[in-house]
DNA sequence: TCATATTATGACATAACGTCATAAAATATC
DNA sequence: GATATTTTATGACGTTATGTCATAATATGA
């Protein structure tokens, strides 16, 4: 019964292109606007056939939010492989906001929409718990960067400073940079002050800095290496990037502007 | 006629106390569960008396965003009377997360309900307006503090830094670290290691020595000067604090655990 | 005390969610 | 190739919430 295989394949495109066409309703419309007859609608199917694939609206919004921490972790198991000194592993983390916000604008908004509801409410289980797996995921990969740090002797842990203290630094500036540089924050007023040019890596530079993370970026020009990194570790999403916006985005990162 | 104002005063009065209740129910249930009859039920009124007040469940919503930022500002208000070098104040920004997280937990969800909405999508103009006020407020104090480093020359601005790179990065680091200490966050799967101690006031320090803002906190102690400032800067909050939770709250984001 | 102005109410119209009995399509069997 | 069976898709239906507005209740002024 080879048919089965090729349903369940199938089945799983249609999930995926159902994820796109809500990505797509969500930057147009915005959440509020979004219903499950318009998800529907997009794919010439009707509702109930969306709820095939979803248990409920929650649901939908958590199978966006998992497939881009997904490739979250994708992006930190290339840092992973790029053979380089743990700072300059850091510093490709500095990069992945703008990797989110160039290909998956929703990210964001996804994430706070999820995080708005009460526990789960309604998720399916199994994406909850794969959220749950991504994220640990994730850490994982920060806090080894971090402790390759310690071990190479470039990163020293000073009285009550722990690795951990790094990885929540690493996180919450990685967060309210996406979340101040999202299209949505602009609604609440921060608009003509918040069109960064360097200034979003430029506080990862200082913040690894200040925690005496060699080598220091006075003794090296990191916007540079941003640059490599953005050509060697990121080529694809570069490629995928300037296929979507036909523009070089290292440039908005990278350099000085 | 005297009745007209009492009668506005009366108005107003049972505004906050709308508010209020919501702040109860949006912590008790979340937002899923929250409802525009139980709200007017908290107080004993209709919906129609509700809608008097809130133009909308969005308008509700912006109505709670409004008065926490007010308080934002006002507490900046208490930053700027503090006679300190800018870094003691900078220092002083970074205890805010902490008062927010405690006296208006809802804060973190509230911001995040309210960019999820299409742009205001029917909260009326004018709360729209007094909101946008109040982030430019808070945008003026904190640029008001990097200027004064700057004057001071305790802060360098080199090469192609600017002092607009630093608010990004206190506004950045602070959402960020009120996003993930927020009760929501932890469904998400940071759990465990999102428990921090020191952490979250660790990294503004860290953000602060890494531009180079004198003094650095190898120069002088600033987890005591944070403890000094919830006593003589923050007074009324810490009170209003360890009334609620009956706890010194100095103790979680000042010291080394 | 009665007229007028203000304020509060909840029935109503509308819209979306999520379910589920039934219809349609695909596959298997003879 | 026709029929039975299994799988998949549909949209009417029940439910719940929003926001409106004509009407009822209450307060003020003459």
């Amino acid at each position: 019964m080879v048919t089965k295989e090729r349903r369940q394949r199938e089945f799983q495109k249609r999930e995926r292109m159902f994820l796109q066409a809500t990505r797509r309703l969500l930057l147009e419309r915005g959440y509020g606007a979004l219903t499950m007859d318009q998800v529907a609608e997009a794919l010439e199917y009707s509702r109930g056939t969306v709820y095939l694939h979803f248990r409920s609206k929650g649901d939908l919004i958590s199978a966006l939010v998992l497939e881009a921490m997904e490739v979250v972790d994708g992006l930190l198991e290339k840092i992973d492989a790029f053979d380089a000194p743990s700072r300059d592993k850091a510093v490709a983390w500095s990069v992945i906001p703008e990797i989110l916000r160039r290909l998956y604008p929703d990210y964001v908004t996804t994430q706070r929409i999820l995080e708005t509801q009460t526990t789960g409410e309604r998720a399916s289980e199994e994406r909850i718990d794969r959220i749950r797996k991504a994220h640990r995921a994730i850490q994982d990969h920060l806090l080894g960067i971090v402790h390759l740090a310690v071990e190479e002797e470039s990163l020293m842990m000073k009285g009550p400073m722990e690795p951990y203290d790094l990885l929540f630094g690493l996180v919450a500036l990685s967060w309210g940079t996406m979340a101040l540089r999202s299209d949505r924050a602009v609604l609440v007023g921060l608009e003509e002050l918040l069109r960064p040019k360097g200034a979003p890596t430029r506080n990862f530079d200082a913040l690894l800095d200040g925690y005496g993370w060699r080598p220091l970026s006075t003794e090296r020009d990191y916007d540079s290496l941003r640059r490599h990194i953005w050509r060697r570790v990121f080529r694809e999403e570069m490629d995928a990037i300037e296929k979507l916006h036909g523009k070089n985005p290292s440039s908005s990162t990278g350099g000085g502007e």
